[in-house]
RNA sequence: GGGCCUGUAGCUCAGCCAGGUAGAGCGAUCGGCUCUUAACCGAUCGGCCGGGGGUUCGAAUCCCCUCAGGCCCGCCA
């Protein structure tokens, strides 16, 4: 049984699952995991909701390497009330958060949505806060027991912010009397939050529990950081049990995904590929298809170079397979949680991404390539499909292809000097082509192998004469199907200029 | 100090949860035309399933121990 069927199978009817994030920079391909597999889990429980939930409210923890200095004077201010990096967006949080909402709509993924700034604002936390801060001694037992860390008398499962600076870093709580927290700030100002409101937050470890418990989460993907031993998982099950009597939701623990030879993705680092980077190579089933076949606790090794030809590729042979019912239960239960809506009743026929990469070389546009493309296999009604990923391609070669895949088809003969012999075998080469009005990859392969015998020229060298004249390079792709990818009539120009 | 994950063919991995004759793709080799760098078709080669012990009629699979690699937590989230 597929992973996301048997997670689906432990949870109740009408299950509702939720994940989220703190949306303090860049949402990366690591992130899309959780939610991707919250999706996955839903689509396997019949009638689930699912819920992402933006924690807009979270502060700002530091100025990380990606902003300006000039966010020094918003560190500890809730992300939802600071200055947009771009300046198109309402604020910080929706910066981030507005193209991987994007993503995710593109992936087929529907969910609600919320931002921890509104919930606490519309009161939605009040009776937990209530509750947490008049449990605050067991609730600090807990966290110092599981955690190790002393917590003194005067800690409070709550974070007011100033309302004077605006911060919540520097705040110590003096006082509580229901509703209000009293309490100092480091900027000076004394002043009372009001807990019903967003006068302030509760800590992570107490906010997770606490919308466990007033939202009813029945299940919830969580990273392997949250999961280790002594961590918010551990404390955050402690909690909802002994402050609000609910059991914690099923988890589904996720492990990282990891660019290949540069580490774990992380925002923080700026060793990623966001959402929609990888929307921008590949077709969004694809992007599923990715995380679909791989069980969450299994970590991920992305390789966004070569290798992402082979993802492709194998997405490819899995749909065709999928069609000629050739597939075993999993594979196909991989391929049906890769689409973004509903099974496409006719199998889409997709043009190879390689064989892509070298048109996209050598035209201009997409309806040229569609011409030479147009074959036994594909059809006009896939001409979208087509079309993105012709856009796609571009976009991986411009970012991610190694450099010997790249190469240009010169418009103009480039310099180059032949020795006799040289242009002995072009002047056969296209006199046999001439004669010949049934081309194909292999003959025209085929027949570099009989002109060079008869020339007495050797193999590597009569095909590196195609490239130099073609591409100014001394390498290019492989011949046969290359040639065939060229304008017949700039073949035969270009080979009747060096026989001149 | 603690937790999780991974270890199966040269490489990438599936199979493990519900024990029953070790699998796929890629690579390699050979053939398909004297076959190049990234093509296609067919075939072949290839693994004491990291190591040790236990449970069992039977273990890659379950249990214990051990070795190796990766990641995470013990600030914040």
């Amino acid at each position: 049984m597929h992973w996301a069927d048997v997670e689906g199978s432990k949870l109740p009817p009408e299950p509702l699952i939720a994940t989220g994030i703190t949306p303090s920079g860049p949402i990366h391909l690591g992130s899309l995991r959780e939610i991707l597999t919250g999706d996955a889990v839903k689509r396997a429980s019949e009638s689930g909701e699912l819920l992402y939930i933006a924690d807009s409210i979270d502060p700002l923890r530091k100025v990380y390497p990606f902003l300006d200095d000039s966010y020094e004077q918003y560190v500890g201010m809730p992300l939802h009330d600071i200055p947009c990096p771009c300046g198109d967006h309402d604020n910080y949080a929706e910066h981030y958060l507005a193209p991987f909402l994007e993503t995710i709509r593109e992936l087929g993924i529907r969910c609600s949505i919320k931002y921890t700034h509104t919930m606490y604002a519309e009161g939605d936390y009040a009776e937990a806060a209530k509750l947490l801060i008049e449990a605050r001694e067991e609730v600090a037992e807990i966290i110092s027991k599981t955690t190790g860390r002393e917590l003194d008398d005067s800690w409070y499962p709550y974070n007011p912010r100033c309302s004077d600076c605006g911060k919540m870093g520097d705040v110590e709580i003096t006082s509580f009397e229901d509703p209000y927290v009293g309490y100092t700030c480091g900027c000076g100002h004394e002043g009372k939050a009001d807990i019903r409101t967003d006068d302030g937050k509760l800590p992570w470890r107490c906010d997770w529990p606490a919308r466990w418990w007033m939202l009813g989460v029945d299940c919830e993907p969580l990273g392997k950081d949250h999961a280790a031993a002594g961590g918010s998982w551990d404390t955050g099950t402690e909690i909802i049990k002994a402050v609000f009597g609910t059991p914690p939701p099923h988890p589904i623990v996720y492990e990282w995904i990891q660019l290949k030879g540069k580490g774990a993705m992380s925002s923080s680092t700026g060793v990623a590929i966001k959402g929609e980077e990888m929307l921008a190579m590949v077709e969004p089933e694809i992007v599923r298809f990715l995380l679909m076949k791989t069980k969450p606790h299994s970590h991920i090794d992305f390789d966004p170079g070569l290798p992402l030809l082979d993802l492709v590729d194998e997405y490819d042979t899995v749909e065709a397979r999928y069609y000629d019912g050739e597939l075993d239960q999993d594979t196909q239960r991989v391929y049906e949680l890769s689409q973004i809506q509903g099974i496409p009743e006719y199998p889409p026929s997709r043009v190879p991404y390689r064989h892509l990469v070298n048109l996209v070389q050598i035209y201009e546009s997409a309806d040229e390539m569609w011409e030479v493309s147009m074959g036994d296999e594909v059809g006009p009604e896939d001409y979208d499909l087509f079309k993105t990923r012709v856009e796609g391609v571009k976009y991986w070669l411009d970012e991610h292809a190694p450099p010997f895949v790249k190469f240009s088809v010169k418009k103009e003969m480039p310099e180059v000097s032949l020795n006799d012999k040289e242009i002995e075998f072009i002047t056969r080469y296209l006199t046999e082509l001439k004669g010949s009005d049934t081309w194909s990859p292999d003959s025209l392969h085929a027949l570099v192998h009989t002109v060079a015998e008869d020339v007495g020229i050797s193999k590597g060298k009569s095909f590196g004469i195609f490239y130099r004249i073609l591409l100014d390079q001394k390498r290019g792709p492989k011949l046969g199907r290359f040639l065939m990818q060229l304008d017949r009539e700039f073949l035969l120009e270009r080979l009747e200029e060096v026989v001149e």
